[in-house]
Formats: C-alpha cells, sequence, structure tokens
DNA sequence: CTGAGCACCTGAGGGC
DNA sequence: TGCCCTCAGGTGCTCA
C-alpha cells in the first residue's frame, strides 16, 4: 500500500523488466481506474526509455515521445513475473509483457491511475502542474517550510500531507516525522518555529530514506520470490500503536482524527 | 482564496 | 455462517 518509499522501491524493481525493454503486449481487462484508461495510442512495439518518479506518480517514457504516468492509489501495487500469471490475482487490471516478463498492476479498490500522454504535456497536466516539492529534494528546506507555512491556520500534519506543501508524505509518515521531530500534530502549521521547521524536513527527508532504504534492501525478494513490488517491513514508531507505550518515554500512543484521517503520537515527546 | 467534507471503490475484521 | 458496521497507505472536487 504505497506511499512514496514503496513508489520509489516499485519503481526500481519494475526497471529491469521495463527500462530499454520492448513492450510486447498490453491488455487492460478493467478500464475504469479513478479515471478511465483507455491508450491514447498503441504501445505494442514500443520501447520504454526510462522510468521517472514524481511524487507518487511513476512515468514511464516511451520510444513514441508518449509517457505512461501510473499511479497506486491506496491500494494499488505492480507485480513482476516471468510468465503471465496464471489464475491472474483477482483486480489484475493492466498486464504487460517485455522480453523480460511480465507487469501487472493489481488495484482492488480503483483509485490508481493508467494514464498515456505526449511526454512534452505530462508535467504541465492538471494532475500534476500544481504539485509542490519534492521531500527528498534540496528545494523542500526548512526556510522553504516556514515561509509557506505563514499562511496555513490548518494543523500541522494535515498541512504536511497537502500535495501543494509537499508531495510524497502520505498518512503513515506524516505521523512519524511529526513523531520524529518531537511536533504536535495539531499545532497551528504557521506557529511552527524556524527550528520545528527545520527538524521536521530532516526529519520527513530521514523518515522516508529509512523506509526506502529498507524496501531496497528487499527488492531481491521480489525478483526470485512472489514478485510483489513495494512491500517490506515497516518500523513504525508510532503508527498503529495506539495504547502502546512510547519507544522513546514510555508514554501511552494516543490515537486522533483530523481531516478524516488518523493520527498517531506521543502526548509527552510531542507537546509542543 | 481557504477549510471542511465528500466522493471514488473493495476488502478485512470485529461485534452480534 | 452471515449481516452490518467501521476502517484502510490517496487525492481531486464541491460547497460554504
Amino acid at each position: 500500500m504505497p506511499e512514496l518509499p514503496e513508489v520509489e522501491t516499485t519503481l526500481r524493481g519494475l526497471a529491469p523488466y521495463l527500462e530499454k525493454q520492448i513492450i510486447r503486449t498490453i491488455e487492460i481487462r478493467v478500464a475504469k481506474l479513478r479515471l478511465p484508461t483507455p491508450l491514447a495510442k498503441p504501445i505494442q512495439g514500443l520501447t520504454v526509455l526510462r522510468l521517472e518518479r514524481r511524487a507518487k506518480y511513476i512515468l514511464a517514457h516511451l520510444s513514441d515521445k508518449t509517457t505512461l504516468l501510473i499511479h497506486l492509489g491506496m491500494s494499488g501495487r505492480m507485480t513482476v513475473s516471468q510468465n503471465i500469471p496464471s489464475p491472474l490475482p483477482k483486480h489484475s487490471h493492466v498486464i504487460m509483457t517485455t522480453p523480460r516478463g511480465a507487469i501487472t498492476l493489481v488495484d482492488p479498490r480503483r483509485f490508481g491511475l493508467f494514464l498515456q500522454m505526449e511526454t512534452s504535456k505530462v508535467l504541465a497536466h492538471p494532475l500534476m502542474a500544481k504539485l509542490g516539492p519534492e521531500p527528498l529534494g534540496k528545494d523542500f528546506s526548512g526556510a522553504y517550510l516556514y515561509r509557506i507555512l505563514k499562511s496555513k491556520s490548518t494543523a500541522i500534519k494535515p498541512t504536511l500531507m497537502d500535495n501543494h506543501v509537499v508531495v510524497g508524505v502520505g498518512n503513515i509518515y506524516a505521523s512519524e516525522s511529526l513523531f520524529r521531530a518531537k511536533i504536535n500534530p495539531q499545532k497551528p502549521a504557521k506557529k511552527l518555529t524556524r527550528a520545528q521547521c527545520d527538524s521536521l524536513v530532516k526529519e520527513v527527508k530521514n523518515t522516508l530514506n529509512d523506509a526506502i532504504v529498507a524496501g531496497g534492501s528487499s527488492l531481491r525478494d521480489y525478483a526470485h520470490g512472489n514478485g510483489q513490488l513495494g512491500y517490506f517491513q515497516h518500523q513504525f514508531r508510532v503508527y498503529g500503536r495506539d495504547g502502546e507505550p512510547c519507544v522513546t518515554c514510555g508514554t501511552v500512543i494516543k490515537k486522533i482524527t483530523q481531516a478524516q484521517r488518523t493520527t498517531f503520537f506521543c502526548p509527552k515527546c510531542q507537546s509542543h
């Protein structure tokens, strides 16, 4: 279930199966994802030049100057295998084959996307145009965050999940990053100090990087195992741990709801 | 403009 | 066993 580290891990796992490979076949079995999936042009026989990630989107640039824009939504995953799986797992919506094997997009809730558009227009697409900076890039800095939060009166936790502020920080890593930075998730965003913004930026990067490293280290399992991409053992400090003791101070971890999403935090460590 | 709430979907798990 | 309820890692839209 994809947050940014899972998407990054998925992309790295897909690369050997897709990059510089010819798409021999593609079958769209269920076209109705978050947006309709019909492809603008046939892609059989085209080569995947390069894979790229922007926010939680996977971009596959094709040799005819079009790009596949793939999003995994809440429940999507890509699997790789030698041959087309038989029987196909439930909710297999797109199956592609290359000389290296088969790639299957499985997405029970169908909040994902599989679109094709001109490469030159991808970044201007309405889905992409207004995205904030990449969390792991240098544009996401304490100075930037401090500046942009000044106009945000909502609580920091939902603000951190706002794609206009920064992309790629989902519900799990928002809670985890705020815990590491010792910031109360309910604090109005505009009230964060500059030092807190510095700390939060640092901990967002640390948290995401740790998860990517953990995912990367299990990549070898994908090649030889069941082929599921984007799953790895999470080591959460607060997420899903309500009622359990804080790993730092032993205080009972609390669970609250903010903007219809669950937030976990330590009331003692995160009192400011 | 902002913030709150809803919408899109299916499946898992708990209570009865 | 089955029904009903709640909840789930995302994100764009509408409305006040």
